[in-house]
DNA sequence: GTCTGTGCAAATTGTTTGCACGCAA
DNA sequence: TTGCGTGCAAACAATTTGCACAGAC
């Protein structure tokens, strides 16, 4: 990405880094990975590029953990599995996202239906390993 | 409500609230509904009794729509619409929770499964019908 | 007297925005 | 010279918290 046009290096760097990690990552997430190897990079950036991609359907935002955004650069339609213990935003991807349903929906809401989301919260294992305390899970 | 003691007025006015609606309300939503009747209601209030329900299990915060967390009374599961036009949350009653694949997603990520919440977003019929503008779905 | 629920206002925190600058066309 | 992407810091808004007080036991 080194090659890109200077102009959108950064925007670039964005979006790669949130489209090569599952870890669908908080604002500040994507500043943390980044900064080490863009040093001048601001989050103020961040969050105005990526809202610019939520705009631009490159990218959306999945949900709220704790309080903090969570962004996803997969924006096929997947399951996902949140815990409550570290925060983890876990892909399911055996699961099928019950995108059938949506006609469905459409006749109880008699509105238009867009978008649906399915996730699951818990513990992951490595939190429901070990009891309730909270885990720092990658 | 006005026979119980007096030190839980407050907390089960906003629990009785919480319980009637069906409009998902905000903290703000509530602490709006119920100034008229209790004029001395105060804001930290709200919030401090909406986190002690969530905590005891009485409410849930379901969603956070526009940056702002919604809560519901309603504990048992059930499927949500999201209207991206007014930001109402609408209860899908007629639509089954996928609780059968919990047992799939708790085999997916090797932890415990404790929630599902399925939502579905789009236009409600109000805003579908006025286009894209916005609409005050009460 | 102690404990709990509350009002009030200040503090905190995630996110947005205004402005000035620098590079590309 | 015009436009866009950006750093920086200030602004903003939702939520939380500290403190003092009142009523219940």
């Amino acid at each position: 990405m080194e090659r890109a046009p200077k102009q959108f290096r950064k925007r670039n760097a964005i979006l790669s880094y949130l489209q090569s990690t599952t870890e669908h990552p908080s604002a500040e997430m994507v500043y943390a990975g980044l900064k080490p190897q863009i040093p001048d990079l601001s989050l103020g950036t961040v969050y105005r590029n990526l809202n610019l991609f939520r705009q631009q359907g490159l990218a959306s935002c999945i949900a709220t953990v704790s309080g903090v955004e969570r962004f996803d650069g997969n924006t096929s339609p997947h399951v996902h599995f949140v815990c409550t213990g570290c925060d983890a935003v876990i892909d399911l991807t055996q699961l099928q996202p019950p995108e059938t349903l949506c006609n469905a929906a459409e006749s109880c809401c008699g509105g238009q239906v867009t978008g649906c989301q399915l996730s699951f919260s818990g513990l992951c294992r490595e939190c429901s390993g070990k009891g309730s305390e909270r885990c720092e899970t990658a």
